[in-house]
This record gives structure tokens, sequence and C-alpha cells, in this order.
DNA sequence: GCGAGTTGTCACGCAACTGTCACACAAGCT
DNA sequence: AGCTTGTGTGACAGTTGCGTGACAACTCGC
């Protein structure tokens, strides 16, 4: 994982450039297309972390293209900003009907969409944020894809990587193990439940360190947290 | 299992990924069905805590269904919101006539339905909605797991953690064993009456503290309580 | 194709928890 | 006081849940 990938679909070159720019200024990977189709082909390659997706575009229409990134499996929980213009109210009711996150009426500040785009983003994903996640002496760098312990460098699997990063993202929280299968490994996996505890420990021996205690804490019969201190 | 369980009926496929999607990344126990009928099934087999209803789906019609909900005993009391196509104003005053606790109408940002759910659950059952209880000194952090007493946290069994959030959900309120075996054990339990008096015992030497009052009250011939001094 | 690293599963053992009992004790009644 | 009824308590056997080491299957870069 990188700079979080965003992909833009708005068929207005000028205000496909200027929004280009300034998310590529704010640290995004920025796919932009004008063409509806097109941006399903591109976002069925790789699911991007956010769509922003303009109402009015050339070949499959805004809201289709919303429908059918909801349909594909790896792109049903990409948030998507539907761009409507102004006033167009049933465009409004269909797009949120058909599962975008938010709107925007034109005209908008660029100010305003970023900032729309970082705050979907810091909820959905902190880690994407471009943030640094902290907690007690861990750090994990989503971007870098690193994690250190006291300063010191801790080499994580994949795995154990996501799983930490899920608990940094929620310090502090009990999650059952049905609950770290749906967040870590993705809903669909059939998994047995008990494999939780093996990555459990896989996690805690990779971050172990001399004179500390572990921050993973079993609460018996409810599952696992990342404690604060 | 402590997530709060929700009933999500909801027949466009889009919409109802992306809300479960949202709804389990909040931390609840998400089950979604498009039809009526099933969800009276679903909600019969073990009543959720809350229910999201669409009004136009496919069996039984949203209305009917609110009704029905009210009407089954496990069921009366479990809130409602529905939800309403555009400018339908018949639809919200028979929703609420039927006993829906809230209604949003269509097109409503996820962000504000989750606000909403996550409103009445605060009010319904404080410790779903990621509230920290406090009684007197006692205070309880349910999606932590945790529990102090002045401050200072305190060490509990899964059976005596449960005893207690119960009695911090309703302070003051006397239970008797079996309404206490009800709650804490489930309906199902055959378990001997007596059994209870261990865990209040157990729970009273959990929660001990120097130079402070037992506030669990033992009340003859009737149950206990929690004390909110 | 090969080797290092990663992944999911299992079986075993231990520690914590659970439900029950018997008996001690307290509270109300006559 | 005596009696009856209801509650506190310590002990205990049975159960449950979790940690752990081992292992075969798999992936991926080379």
């Amino acid at each position: 994982m990188t700079a979080p990938r965003l992909l833009l679909v708005e068929d207005d070159p000028a205000l496909a450039e200027l929004l280009e720019f300034r998310f590529r200024n704010e640290g995004y990977q920025v796919q932009v297309t004008p063409d509806g189709d097109e941006a399903l082909l591109l976002a069925a390659e790789e699911a991007p972390d956010l769509v922003v997706l303009d109402w009015m575009i050339e070949g499959t229409s805004g809201i289709e293209v919303c429908r059918r990134l909801r349909k594909g499996k790896t792109t049903a929980h990409v948030p998507i900003i539907m761009l409507t213009a102004r006033g167009a109210e049933d465009d409004k009711v269909r797009g949120l009907d058909t599962g975008a996150d938010d709107y925007l009426t034109k005209p908008f500040s660029p100010r305003e969409l970023i900032a729309r785009v970082n705050a979907i983003l810091r909820r959905i994903r902190p880690a994407l944020a471009g943030e640094v996640l902290t907690v007690g002496d861990l750090s994990l760098d989503a971007v870098a894809h690193k994690v250190t312990r006291s300063g010191k460098v801790v080499a994580l699997g994949p795995t154990e990587f996501r799983l930490l990063r899920h608990f940094m993202e929620h310090p502090g929280r009990v999650f059952s193990r049905g609950q770290l299968l749906d967040a870590v490994w993705g809903s669909e996996s059939e998994i047995e439940l008990r494999t939780v505890d093996v990555h459990i420990r896989r996690l805690r021996k990779g971050i172990e360190a001399e004179g500390a205690i572990d921050p993973v804490r079993t609460v018996r019969s409810a599952g696992y947290s990342l404690e604060a201190n």
C-alpha cells in the first residue's frame, strides 16, 4: 500500500486537470478518465481507494457506473463521491439510492471536495489518509508500510500488518474473532475462527520488546484489543 | 457477543450492501434481507437490537412488518427506523402511527442514518452505543470491555461483566434471580436460581474497594440491585 | 523450478471460569 | 427463644477458552 489511489471520472478537461493537480498536491495517486466505461475498466483492474464521479459523463452514465462499482466484488465498498449539476435534485435521490457516499453540487470549490475526500478516507481507513498511526510506543506508517516499536523497525507478515493496522485504527476497542475476520480477511472469507488466535500470536511475537508489556490484550470470551498505553 | 445486532430490511442491493458495510464498520452485527417475510422470521428467531426498515420492499410491506414486529412478544420494543420515499408524507404519518421510532426520507446520507441509529441506541441501550456507563464510582466501557472503580481498573470474569453491565444499564432497579438469568444468561438457560447468588458474590468480590461500601444491594425475597450512590 | 517466507489448521495442555452443593449465617415471624 | 425462610460463603469437579508448537500447502521473487 502506498499513497491513496483516487479515480477521478470527469469529462470537463479544465476541471479534470485542476482537480488532478490539486489531489496530486495532496499526496494522492490519481487516475483520470472522462469516460464511464474506461472508469469501470480501471477500477476493475485495481480497486481504487476512492472514486470521484461526475454525473454527466461520456459512455456509461455516472449513475450506472456507480451501480456497477457497487456490484463488483472488489469495488463494492469503495467510497464514491458524486458531482452533480446544480439543482438536479433528482440526481441526488438516485445518486444516494445507488450507493454514493456523498455528493457535491457544481459549482464547488476544489478545497471543499478535497476536504470531503479526506474526511471520508479518514473515516473509512485512517491509515490511508496519509497519517502515521500511533498507539503507545507503536507507530504504523501505512504509506511506507512500516511499523516501529519505540523507534525500532519491526518486521511483520502481510496479514499481521493488516491486523495491527486494524487494531491501531480502533485502539482500545475489543473485536471478536468474527469481526477481525471480516475486517482483516474480508467478509467473504471462510476461515476458521481459531486461526485468528494464531495470527494474534504471530503479531505478538513480531512486536514483542524487551521489558515492555504486550499491548495486545486477550478478553476472554470476547476477543482481542490493542491497549492504548 | 457484545456488538449490537441490527436487522436491515432493504431491497435495493446496492444500498443494502453499502449500509451493511458502513454499519459493520461501526461495529454492528448486521443481518440483511430484501424480503419482509424473511425479516419477520429472522427477527422472531432472535430479536435484534434495532431494525432499519425500507417502506417499499418485497413480500409483506414495510408497514405490515412494522406492525407485526410490534405484536411479537420478543420484538415489541425493538426500535424501528423507517426509510421512506421522498415526499411520501402519508407514509410518515402511518409509519409513526404503527410504531416506528424514527424515519428518514430518501435520499439520505449513510452518515445521517448511522447517526440516528446511534442516537436511538444510546437512548435504549447505552452500553451498546459505545457509551461509557457510570454509576457512582463505577464506570464500564462496553466497547473496550473495561471496568474501573474510582479510576482503578477492575478484573471481572465474563459472566460478572455481563451481570454488572446489566445492572449499570438499569441502576437502582431491583431484579429477581429469574430476571437476571433471562437477561444475563439468556432466556433458554436452565440454571439453578441460586447460582445467581454465587455470581453476585463474585461480582462483589471483584469490585470491592478499601473503605468503600458495597454498591450491590440485596433485597430480601426480591432480588438484587445496584445502588446509584 | 527452487528456496524462503507466509498461511491456515490441528492437537495438546494449561489456566480460568462455571455451576452446584453443603453448611453457616442473618432476618423475619409467633 | 425457637422456628422458618432466605442469603453468604468456601470448596470442588467439570467445562470452556486460549496459547503454543508443529506441519503441510501455498505464494512469490529469483
